[in-house]
DNA sequence: GATCACACGTGAACC
DNA sequence: TGGTTCACGTGTGAT
């Protein structure tokens, strides 16, 4: 008797509320997950983990999916800036700066936009993407290659209702978005 | 003792079987979840499912942001077939099609497509997009207004080293394509 | 030797 | 009343 109570320093009540406590966090994680699932028939602890696992894979399928579509109208533009020197055929006469090149002009609610920039799958198509979010209506748009390797496009735009903004402004908005495409995972 | 024995009609054994057989299950469970978890360090139980919570709230919330970020791009492009009605002043002396028309011709690598179609922001952008995709190499880009709804597209481009496709192929692929704008989420 | 996490058998609750 | 699921206390192995 005397023998068995003994038997550990720390009587088996202690064991019983360890396990007592251990219980009731798993238990306690149960029905966190329980809230995170949606759509669940069975609250089966058995079947709350498979829909879990099924979620998961739902989840990561649909995220694949989006990066996929992201990655093929957007990759390509990396490579715009992606050779960073500019020791081009265009440094010659031109402005000598790096490109892109970026010039705006601005009458009332009509805007002019010039940009030169280094050709790539992608970039035109990005670049009246992001013209338009900052609420600008397109009106005429003229691409035409320049050099081998570089673009020369021409944007007219008018504000929407109601929207407007200072030329620096938008040149300062513009240049950010350019930059946001490169740095785009 | 005998009553003890013959307590239930199937004794006792069979519930031990039963309860062995959900633990079996429910561990099966464990380690699937296991396998689909990334980076964890420990592999308690609890810790298990844990990090499985995290791990959903973390893809869920990268769902979002991309979902958010698909939107933002190409939400405006439902408005552009949102006013299905051809009774615009553009059915005067043209084909009398519904919108929109779009033509292809080709010579060798060289691409020529117009398009006409109801303007709406983010519809060039997104036609340009496509294009890309199809493994066109963009030369030249022309849009201009033609009624005060509706949009005139030039577009000069090349086939990619390697790619090819006949005219109908290309037709049909970016007639696909654009029905595909028109019914994205 | 103390702690932690687990699997087990069992009684009970709930259709 | 059987089938199914759960919580509990306990024994045990690993660190």
């Amino acid at each position: 008797m005397s023998s068995e109570e003994a038997r550990s320093s720390v009587c088996v009540e202690d064991h019983v509320m360890t396990e007592k406590k251990r219980r009731e966090k798993l238990n306690q994680q149960f029905v966190e997950l329980l809230g995170l699932i949606p759509g669940l028939k069975k609250i089966d602890k058995a079947s709350l983990i498979g829909d879990a696992i099924n979620y998961i894979r739902e989840l990561e399928e649909k995220l694949k999916t989006l990066e996929d579509k992201k990655r093929a109208s957007s990759n390509s533009v990396k490579s715009w800036n992606s050779r960073p020197s500019p020791n081009e055929n265009l440094t010659e006469n031109s402005s000598s700066k790096s490109l892109p090149e970026i010039e705006v002009k601005m009458v009332g609610k009509n805007v002019l936009v010039k940009l030169h920039c280094l050709a790539g799958k992608g970039v035109l198509a990005k670049m009246l993407a992001e013209i338009e979010e900052l609420h600008l209506v397109l009106r005429g748009v003229s691409s035409m290659p320049f050099t081998s390797s570089s673009l020369c496009v021409t944007v007219t735009a008018q504000f929407e209702e109601g929207y407007y903004m200072t030329v620096n402004e938008l040149l300062k908005r513009l240049s950010t978005a350019f930059i946001y495409f490169l740095y785009e995972d």
